[in-house]
Order: structure tokens, then C-alpha cells, then sequence
DNA sequence: ATTTTTATAGACGACCGGTCTATAAATACC
DNA sequence: GGTATTTATAGACCGGTCGTCTATAAAAAT
């Protein structure tokens, strides 16, 4: 760093960046067309002319904000990753409930998501896992980690509800936060095949029931 | 039927169909290269072309033998089920082993097959369900049908188990094998995802532990 | 005016999608 | 034998879309 005032404006030198704040600048609207629509369809099948055209975006600028389709798949998938991470951090970590019922707080808000776009859209990662047979193979570890955090933090939460006595000490959370994901994920799947909340409602009735029982 | 000897063959017109014996027909083989192929990479991605080039069956016959290619997917949906219910069959219905060791014997024969190809190949009926964004509407409610008829079968093979005294009969066998078949779609889900049978034998594990804890 | 950076427009060539028509092959009919 | 009939294949066809790239406009600093 110089010595010039950092609060005076160094401006660059050519035409400036967008961020007008009105509204969300061209990337940002990408990325979440972008979710949004592979959400539901997958990868494979969609084009980005397809993104493009739905988030009012000319074709021309998408090679301005993405090296290649493939690159713009590795950053919905971060995005993704994220905005979920969040939402699981906002139900787990929150102290006013007990733990297990975090849990299902997660489970009804996952529920009123899907409900919310007519169980038309599933879970990106769930999807993107199911295409690997066609994706470019760097995704598989992507997808893979993506997995592996989430079941973290369900780790966690469920160890809370051991120290708060909610369930058996014996219990192995790391297993049970797998068991989790893998069936949920199945559930997600299930409920976007036959549009309804069945699905995610018996897994999750399945789950907590053997949660309680005691061997 | 008229009164002409009916082992007299009774050619018809044209040229006669191959049935070669020496191997497998046209169509037959179609289906089982589709079956195959679609078992990995899902239906969209994969266009006939690649089919046919993989099965040996020139091009000009494709619509020979298939009206169109969802006429075709339809076709591999009802072949994949049927040859699903009678690998079930084989396993729930020998009398030889407890009910319960049925089931378990399933998984591991299912797990082997996955195996023989690497964790390359999935489900079919899992694959085109997460695909149903893209598909022809009329495969969501075939796919839905196998689902409930596995389920069936499953069902019947948990209500032998309990009239042997292997599970409660507290449970509910239906739900429990809609249970089963949610996660552990999502459990090949997520083997094809990790190449790995890891996320089958944490589904099973899970399933046959919650299975024998008593309420 | 020129330079530099940001962003868009739209052409582009290649490829492949599913479909269809024309033809070959094999047999029965006359 | 010639023709009709059925089975099966060959390969053209055209439209669409894929991902990419080049040319240019816009905006600001020099």
C-alpha cells in the first residue's frame, strides 16, 4: 500500500464495473437463474441459451462472466453449496430449540421449499450426482465434499441432542448424519417424481422414529 | 381358428422375420443395449444414435422396431421392471432363508451387480425419476407404478418376516418398505455418485438396525 | 484524441437430434 | 418366372442448438 489517501476514489482506469445496487448485477442473476433451472432440470439437458434467455441476459456476455459451461456448473454448484450450508447453519445452530427438533424444523422448511415450486425443483447436488455418468468428472469430488459438510454439520446438531439427553449416547452420529443424507436425498428425488410431500414425510416419520427407539 | 392343420406352417407372405436363434433379435437387442446405457447416463443425454452404434443395429432400423424414442424409453421402462420384480422375486420368495435374510440377500446381490460395472450404473427407474423435469409426462406415472410395485413385493417379504418372528408385528410393513425403497434409491444414488458400495452398506446397516429395535 | 477496461451483440461452424423415404432381401402367389 | 407382400436396412435430411469467438459499443482515465 502507498501512501496516497485510501478514502479518496483511485479510480481504475477504464469503463467502470456495473454495480448500480438497483438491481442485481449480470453474474449474480446468472448464478441464480442459473440454480434455479438446473434445480429442476439437471445439467445435461439444459442449455445455457436456455439460462440466458430466462434471466434476461444476452448470449454475448456469458463468455465475459464464464470461461466455459463447465465453469459456470462448478460455480452453481459452489453457490449452491453455500446458500445451503446457510440455510442449515440457521436451523441447526438455533439454541431457542432443542436440537432433534432443529432438525425437523429443517426437514418442514425443506418441505415448504419443495411445496413452493409445486415439488417441480430437487436439490442441485442430488440431481448433478445422478448426471455423473455424463458430467465432467472434476464435479464428482465437488459434489462429493459438498455431501460430506452438510453431513458434518448434521453431525453436530445431533450430537447436541445427545448432551441434551434427547437421544442414546450410544449412538453414533457421524453414521446417523450419513443415513441421513443418503435416504433424504432418495426422498428428494422421490417427491419430484411423484410432485407430492409424501415422500419426504415418510422418510423423515422413518428416520425420527428410529431415532427414538432404543436398542 | 379354420380346420387347416395348425403344425402345417402356415407361412405368411413376405420375407419371414429372423429369429436366427443363433443370437439375439434386433429389437432384443436394442432393448438391452438401452437398458445399459440408459442405466448410466440417464435418458436425455443419451441420443439413439449412440445406442444403435453400441448395440450393432444400423440406424435406418431404429424406427423399424419403435415408433419414437419415448416409445422406446417407454419400452426399456416396462423391460427394466420386469426383469427388477423378477430378480425379487428370485430373492423374496426362497423359501430356504428366514424372510429377513431374504432381504439382506438382495442388497448384497444388488451391491455385486453394481459392483461388476464399477458403481458406473445405477437404476434406471431412480435415474429417469430425477430426470422427470425434462421427460415426456407419461413416464412419471409409469415410473411411479414400478416404485409401488417393488414396494409391494418388499411388503409381503417384511409381513413373512413378522409371521416368523423376525420383526415385530407393531411395524407396519408397507410403510417400512416404502421407507426401504426411498433411501435406498438415494443409497444408489449416491453409490454411483462415490463410485463406491460405502453408501449401500450404511443405507443397510441403518435400515436392519432400525428394524430390530423394538418400541 | 487515445487508451484501457467493461460489457454486449450476434455470427459461426460443427454436430447431432429424431424422422422419413427409398431400397434391398426374402418369401408367397399366380 | 414375374409380381405382390412383408421384413429390414441404408442413409439423406433439415432443423435446432451447442459452446465459442470476434467485432464493437460504452464509459472512463490519460
Amino acid at each position: 500500500m502507498s501512501m496516497t489517501d485510501p478514502s479518496l476514489k483511485p479510480r481504475r482506469r477504464g469503463r467502470p464495473p456495473k454495480q448500480d445496487g438497483a438491481y442485481l448485477d449480470t453474474r449474480e442473476r446468472l448464478v441464480r437463474t442459473g440454480v434455479a433451472i438446473l434445480t429442476e432440470k439437471g445439467f445435461s439437458a439444459v442449455g445455457i441459451e436456455e439460462i440466458l434467455a430466462s434471466a434476461g441476459v444476452p448470449k454475448g456476455s456469458f463468455y465475459y462472466y464464464f470461461g466455459s459451461k463447465e465453469e459456470f456448473g462448478s460455480t452453481l454448484i459452489a453457490a449452491y453449496a453455500e446458500y445451503f450450508a446457510r440455510k442449515l447453519d440457521r436451523w441447526f445452530l438455533d439454541e431457542s430449540r432443542p436440537p432433534l427438533q432443529r432438525l425437523r424444523d429443517f426437514v418442514e422448511d425443506a418441505k415448504a421449499g419443495m411445496a413452493r415450486f409445486d415439488f417441480r425443483r430437487g436439490c442441485l447436488v442430488g440431481n448433478l450426482g445422478q448426471e455423473m455418468g455424463t458430467l465432467p468428472e472434476p464435479f464428482r469430488e465437488k459434489l462429493h465434499l459438498v455431501f460430506l459438510d452438510w453431513q458434518a454439520r448434521t453431525s453436530s446438531c445431533l450430537r447436541a441432542a445427545q448432551a441434551d439427553g434427547q437421544i442414546g449416547t450410544d449412538l453414533d452420529c457421524d453414521h446417523l448424519a450419513e443415513f441421513f443424507w443418503i435416504g433424504w436425498e432418495g426422498a428428494v428425488l422421490r417427491a419430484k417424481l411423484e410432485r407430492s410431500p409424501a415422500p419426504l414425510d415418510a422418510f423423515s416419520r422413518g428416520f425420527f422414529t428410529a431415532l427414538h427407539l432404543q436398542a
